[in-house]
DNA sequence: GAGCACTGC
């Protein structure tokens, strides 16, 4: 029979002519999907399904959302956007998609249904699990896009799981993005600064394009906010986490760090075998605990199992990082207590790394948070409290495999009344002014009645459109200027776009790419605890009296000349995996340049292509450029005049007079990081409207600046007669 | 002479 060899049930389905509510509803019914998803014949490749396919499905057929299939399709086929409430466990990553799938099955012919994650690692395991879900090869029907790795295949793939970042940089050049049916924004409650702006985007989008719908996936709690500013209706679908028994201390501990200690010991001495989580704020913290629950737990191994603690923290090589996942080891005796495995994490486990196996938690409550302060155009890393939504994020992590507990190391009472609902968006925490670029390229310009989720303060929006400015990236109507439309294109901070832009008149732009990419990823020097002076002196070797940008440049450059050897890298106490990625990078915006044709160059004479480096970076850093105000190190940011220091780890052997730096942090005292010698000559060249003397405030800065510009008037600078040759 | 929580394009 020819009907048993196609899968008929989806097949009658029609789109509906008639846009109702100004949308184009969809009909597909739930009996119709669980028929389909029953047949033997694959809908999507028409080939028989595989028996793996039955084994799947009858597990799929337990996770909570499936319970929910009637209600999803009734809700989703009557509204343009919906809201889903699924906490963690329910399947909504993986199943919810696909569902959708069924739903645009006869709609939409060659249009795609996008999943956005705000993590790559995430990103691809959910297309591969669904991939084979659907009885179908990863990167056909079904597929991922994240950045440097795009596993799609024009015309063929219909599913895409891909990074939010991703979804918004396509956003920029197709600002309607016209080639999809559905987006699904998953994880929304992580509120990073991509999907906030996808929101608002999609938001407006949704009036002018009645043929696409939307949904706004998210963990509990947020989902009511996200109800309220969508106006869209909410299904909520609960998990299938264990309990977690949550203990408070009677009074709040004075010393986190010790109270932590004292309990991992404890749970070790008194609890059930099962692993343990520690949340501690930085890498430092981490290291030194460790040692002293290790020391302590040594005394008493044969009485209690042997104890493995276990640091975990981003900038830890991937290969340390795995080590989460080793069993513990086992008794010391035949009959001996187990052995058990604390791991002691910064955040990377509350929502980036998940272990299996951990049965208790045990949560200080702080973290690390990157505040900015648009004011003086500060970072600084402070140890703050953590949100409620944090806390409960922790201690679900007890609950993974079996039933768990999490000793929250405050009193209850605190937890109530002191800690916040939520942790701060990002989109409140940073500078804007790459988020607003965008804004203008998508074509974004009123950005005060702007439909933010959460409006960023008027000050942080000022300053964006400040340095926007400056930077010529936007012209003083508030217009995006051709150069700012290039700008934008780029995956780089503002000022780094203008400077990789501008290289070329400076025929310096082969060095400045280069510069670009290292400036785009985290530090790249190493410096074990145990070998600090021959990470020093290793680092020493690349220090270089030009500044800090030239260290950089000169690293990469040996990285290439060592044929991207792994353990070359690392004899000089440098991070493989960082130089790997800035590889990348330049590899990535080689091309974009090739693309908008701004010429690669470099000058053969290293003075003088050191000096055009200078002059380059000019042009974008000219904003954050010090002053030496005295004998003593201290020097004065322009404009701002904010007392810093050099941090400690710059290379400068002397103090010039004029620095640019790429960052300004403040940890013990104000330091800038990533230093370059300057000319002040330079800056009233390359950006005469911020150096317009008549906007300085009188004192040394000024008279330095007006005794440069005498002699600079008149005489031409060193590219100039270099030019003129 | 100090320290980089965590993502993403």
């Amino acid at each position: 029979m020819t009907d048993n060899k196609k899968n008929p049930y989806l097949a009658h389905i029609r789109p509906s002519k008639e846009p109702l509510h100004g949308f184009i509803p969809r009909r597909v019914t739930a009996s119709q999907v669980r028929k389909a998803l029953e047949h033997e014949v694959n809908p999507f490749t028409q080939e028989p399904h595989t028996p793996q396919y039955r084994d799947i499905l009858e597990a799929r057929k337990k996770l909570p959302v499936f319970l929910h299939m009637d209600e999803f399709f009734k809700v989703f086929n009557e509204n343009q956007i919906i809201i889903i409430e699924g906490e963690p466990g329910s399947g909504k990553t993986t199943q919810i998609p696909q569902f959708v799938v069924y739903s645009d099955l006869p709609h939409n012919k060659g249009k795609i249904i996008a999943c956005t994650q705000p993590r790559r690692i995430t990103t691809v395991s959910a297309a591969k699990r669904v991939s084979e879900e659907m009885d179908v090869e990863l990167g056909r029907e079904v597929g991922y896009s994240i950045r440097f790795d795009d596993m799609t295949e024009p015309g063929t793939t219909f599913l895409k799981y891909m990074t939010d970042g991703k979804l918004l940089r396509e956003a920029m050049n197709d600002p309607k993005l016209s080639c999809y049916s559905t987006i699904i924004l998953d994880e929304a409650h992580q509120r990073t600064l991509a999907t906030d702006i996808l929101m608002s985007i999609l938001k407006g989008l949704a009036k002018r394009r009645p043929d696409l719908k939307i949904i706004v996936m998210s963990a509990t709690l947020d989902a009511l906010k996200f109800q309220k500013y969508f106006s869209a209706p909410l299904i909520k679908i609960h998990g299938c986490a264990h309990p977690v028994e949550v203990f408070y201390t009677q009074e709040p501990e004075p010393d986190y760090v010790e109270a932590a200690i004292r309990t991992v010991l404890m749970i070790h001495r008194a609890e059930e075998p099962g692993d343990i989580l520690l949340f501690l704020t930085g890498e430092q913290e981490i290291e030194d605990a460790c040692r002293q629950i290790q020391l302590e737990a040594a005394l008493d191994p044969n009485f209690f199992g042997p104890l493995t603690c276990i640091p975990l923290y981003s900038s830890l090589p991937s290969q340390q990082q795995k080590r989460v996942f080793d069993p513990p080891l086992p008794p010391k005796t035949p009959n001996g207590p187990p052995g058990r495995k604390v791991i002691v994490s910064t955040n990377i486990a509350e929502t980036s790394l998940t272990i299996d196996g951990i049965v208790y938690v045990v949560d200080p409550g702080f973290e690390k948070q990157n505040v900015y302060h648009p004011r003086i155009r500060v970072n600084s890393l402070l140890v703050t409290p953590i949100s409620k939504v944090s806390a409960k994020q922790r201690a679900g992590r007890a609950g993974r495999t079996r039933p768990g507990k999490c000793f929250r190391l405050y009193t209850e009472e605190d937890f109530i009344s002191e800690l916040e609902e939520e942790s701060v968006p990002e989109m409140l925490r940073c500078s804007l002014a790459g988020t607003v670029l965008g804004l203008f390229k998508i074509g974004v310009k009123d950005l005060v009645r702007f439909d933010w989720v959460d409006s960023p303060a008027p000050e942080a929006l000022l300053r964006a459109l400040e340095l926007l400015n400056h930077l010529g990236a936007i012209d003083t109507d508030g217009n995006l200027t051709a150069l700012g439309s290039i700008m934008a294109e780029f995956p780089l901070d503002p000022q780094l776009s203008k400077v990789l832009v501008v290289s070329p008149e400076f025929r310096c732009s082969d060095e400045i790419l280069t510069i670009a990419a290292m400036l785009s990823v985290p530090n790249v020097w190493l410096r074990p605890n145990n070998h600090r002076k021959k990470a020093d002196a290793a680092r020493a070797f690349y220090t270089n009296v030009d500044g800090d940008h030239m260290a950089l440049l000169n690293v990469y450059n040996n990285y290439i000349q060592n044929q991207l050897d792994v353990s070359w890298a690392e004899s000089h106490y440098l991070s493989a995996e960082v130089l790997a990625e800035a590889h990348n990078i330049r590899e990535e915006l080689m091309w974009m340049m090739e693309r908008f044709e701004i010429e690669l160059m470099s000058i053969a004479d290293e003075k003088k292509r050191c000096l055009a480096i200078r002059q380059a970076l000019c042009c974008g850093f000219f904003m954050q450029v010090a002053y030496k105000g005295d004998e003593m190190g201290n020097y004065i940011t322009v404009k701002d005049n904010q007392v810093v220091q050099l941090h400690p780890c710059c290379g400068l052997r002397t103090q010039p007079q004029w620095v640019i730096f790429n960052d300004f942090i403040l940890t013990t005292r104000p330091y800038i990081r990533t230093v370059t010698e300057v000319r002040a000559e330079w800056l009233l060249e390359y950006a005469p409207v911020y150096y317009d003397l008549t906007t300085f405030q009188d004192g040394k800065m000024k008279k330095a600046l007006r005794k440069a510009a005498k002699k600079y008037i008149g005489r031409p600078n060193d590219a100039d007669t270099e030019e003129h040759r």
